[in-house]
DNA sequence: CGCGGCTTTGATGTTCATCAAGTAAAGTGG
DNA sequence: CCACTTTACTTGATGAACATCAAAGCCGCG
């Protein structure tokens, strides 16, 4: 994990495009004062559950899991978020601490933002926090529609509809190397690491996918997604 | 559904004191004009998912469930609303038509105010659209608890939970009248209306619950909390 | 009064988690 | 750098949990 404070180069931020483009250059002056860069290995710990939340932070590159434990201590990962994903909107405006834990998956590069400076800016620039409220919602509804798509859907329908998810909402390609192991598909989907590995073996077989340890090659489309519609 | 145009009552409208706090009285006054008070009865439709999204709307009084299909038709309820939780807050601000639908599961009243006041408001009242975000940040969290919850218990555990979440959340009583039938808790819940009945029963054999048609009574809390949390 | 939806119970079979056991890969310390 | 430990992956066998099917009673409503 390396800092750096580099001179203010928000003004030309991919996000600022989504998020910030409502904000004049003195304001993206001010989040600049207090902006900092992280960078993260894969697997490191980037928010923890129960910390407080005193910073505002977004995905500036790479990949992160959100997660959290239930009440036996297994674990839920609620989405996977990729840059222009608000992580940390979660819960930063309704709780003093962190409700779920975040860590990387990539190398990724987080900025951090003084909480108080982005609170500051919805007072006084509302366009800036309706703004904000849009990209929350939309957050949102993202998450719930992904649910009720997996409790809808049997094993393999859950596995053909991961697999879409990532070929088409992370990597834009038919052929990836998975970002995660085969456990933590079972945590983001509700089902054991086991019948990840078996439904992973049958596409196989039935030449739907190609598999090569982490790298995974759809090459039955078509196929994929009837599976992962009919359920 | 009967609607009423008061004179300005939201001065002293319960919700002010939720979220409305920040608005001053000019400010309220704004709302009050565009303001339009709904009452529905059980079942009626208050809205449609694909319906344009054209008025901010939260439950003044009553109990109301909202619910999408899945791709194969089967309904999923996302969440049963009491006062005090804005309902129309998830997809208010990101899209222009609602996707997913609400009906009343009682007689209740519920308030539109026209979009762009509020619009405008956050836009003027920074504190106002901050506090508005919470509530947002709040109402997912619950959302996303539930569903961790729910996915992570087995079927006794799930009607274990949601008999204690009647009793405690909405009734705040160990009696109380389902506002839902048995197939509708199979589909808050994710699992079949037989099941539902069934679970229902035994619990009823094991002396932890009473049935009476639609009205249930919670002799062994303690009981009921160790299934919920047993899973 | 009869029709459709809700409720209930039982029987049956499928889907899935669990257990077990082994291989491969990856990290750890001497 | 190699032995050692741990973690990830894989497959099969088994039984439990659950959905589905079926049939009948109930209730509200036109």
């Amino acid at each position: 994990m390396e800092t750096s404070k580099k001179a203010c180069n928000c003004i030309d931020c991919g996000f600022r495009a989504a998020v910030f483009e409502n904000l004049i250059d003195s304001e993206i002056d001010i989040i600049c004062l207090s902006k900092k860069e992280v960078g993260f290995n894969k697997g490191d710990v980037i928010v923890s559950k129960g910390q407080e939340v005193d910073e505002f932070l977004y995905l500036k590159s790479g990949l992160v899991k959100l997660f959290e434990p239930d009440a036996k201590g297994k674990e839920h990962i609620i989405r996977i978020a990729k840059p222009l994903d608000f992580v940390s909107l979660l819960s930063v405006f309704s709780e003093t601490h962190y409700n779920f834990s975040i860590t990387a998956l990539n190398e990724t590069v987080v900025c951090y933002i003084d909480l108080n400076s982005i609170k500051e800016l919805i007072k006084s620039n509302g366009k800036f926090g309706l703004k904000l409220m849009e990209k929350m919602s939309n957050n949102f509804d993202k998450i719930i529609k992904a649910n009720i798509n997996i409790n809808s859907k049997q094993l393999r329908g859950r596995i053909a509809y991961i697999l879409i998810f990532f070929a088409d909402e992370i990597y834009n390609s038919s052929i990836f190397e998975l970002p995660i192991s085969r456990k933590e598909i079972a945590q983001l989907i509700n089902m054991t690491t086991e019948n990840v590995i078996r439904i992973f073996s049958e596409f196989r077989k039935d030449e739907i996918i190609k598999i090569n340890g982490k790298v995974i090659e759809i090459i039955n489309k078509e196929m994929l997604e009837k599976i992962s519609k009919h359920g």
